[in-house]
DNA sequence: GATCAATTCGGGTGATTTTCCCATCGAAAC
DNA sequence: GTTTCGATGGGAAAATCACCCGAATTGATC
């Protein structure tokens, strides 16, 4: 950013407190920054978007109510001139192309120093893209791929989905197809399916595939 | 605490940078506390713990290379004096019983404010319990079962614990003989004890139960 | 109407998992 | 010394799982 006298005014959004409350603390002795308010949800991060109009936004990904890529949606098509840079814990899935393509300019791992995240706002306030290395890497890896000439990797279907959830609560293929009333030949066809297009070895790696994506959870029951 | 001179010590142990550097901003204005190491899994946390000795240690629960209970067990081990505060994300899990079983003192919501932060740092420096009301209430819940009166339930054996972690993994029966280097009907008879005794129904119940355990986390390798 | 993807189901095959038996060995407990 | 328990294996059988083939149905799309 250019040297004025203004400080670069932001607006933090993240759904844990303690996170919000440090980010701020960090950034309040930082010179030439300066944190104008905090939403705790992606819906209030629109809201407070839209009214304060801060020359930059921190998102956080997972938040209730509103993710942080359908407020950033939602930021840009309100304001196309907004600034939001993703901070975010982890780099192992693919939600940066969809940060990316939502209109965000930056995508941070919450494991990056507070020089990192200096220089990130800076380069963001200033229009230029502020990806972490890690981040930089998946998303040329992506770009790199003349295999796939669909348009990304073979998502899964609605139905396989839906079985791989029960799957990932510890079902047998019996089970599964009592619950969809389907028969069993068919569940082992979906999780046989679901095993090819995420290059799985068997249903145990393909539960933990759905507990880092969050399809699902490890509540008992 | 008492109104001693001497401020608390603190150790704190997240594998998120910002998150970490965020809690020493706030704490570093906060009087009385003092933040004198700080560690990015559980391994360094369990090393710190011990050749820093500080007053009390903040844990994350989610951390690479060892969870937050398993570090707790391990300082506790070392140290039973020490003071662990555990501050995660997210109450929807009975992690909870594992650390106070553990030997956890405090368990705090990351969505806190900063004066509960120190309202709880000072409880477990003084040796009180202090519980995110959420979670004293899901600790209530859990004592007021009934169904569980039975003295405990049949404990794994150390070996089962080995295996039962490389299943949580994802890994064969295979892969789980070559890695701990046994036939691979041992592991078989391993996994049908494991089920056994924990009354599950296959590996991926197992894999479930382990990582609500806190045995192992979702780390992909 | 034709095409395509998704979903559904089947046959068949082999690998894997799970559960029964059983036995040996060593350490710890009585 | 005897007993008990854990870890280790073996044989065998059943159940489940994973994967190959093909095919009928539906619904959306062209």
């Amino acid at each position: 950013m250019t040297e004025k006298d203004k400080p670069i005014r932001i607006l933090i959004a993240d759904d844990h407190q303690l996170v919000r409350q440090g980010l701020i603390a960090l950034l309040s002795v930082k010179p030439g920054v300066k944190v104008i308010g905090q939403a705790a949800d992606g819906v209030e991060a629109v809201e407070l978007a839209h009214s304060l109009g801060p020359d930059i936004i921190l998102l956080d990904l997972l938040m209730p109510h509103k993710s942080g890529i359908e407020a950033t949606r939602e930021i840009k098509a309100d304001n196309p001139d907004a600034r939001i840079l993703i901070i975010t814990s982890f780099s192992e899935d693919e939600n940066v192309y969809q940060a990316i393509k939502a209109g965000a300019l930056g995508y941070l791992l919450k494991d990056s120093s507070p020089q990192e995240l200096m220089q990130a706002i800076h380069d963001v306030c200033d229009g230029r893209l502020a990806l972490h290395p890690h981040i930089a890497l998946k998303l040329i890896e992506e770009l790199n791929r003349p295999t796939d000439s669909q348009p990304t990797e073979d998502p899964l279907t609605e139905r396989e989905v839906e079985v791989l959830k029960l799957v990932a609560k510890g079902r047998s293929n019996q089970e599964v197809a009592k619950e969809l009333i389907i028969s069993e030949r068919t569940v082992g066809a979906h999780v046989s399916n679901i095993l090819g297009k995420l290059h799985l070895a068997n249903r145990t790696q393909a539960a933990l595939y759905a507990l880092r994506k969050g399809l699902t959870d490890l509540a008992p029951e």
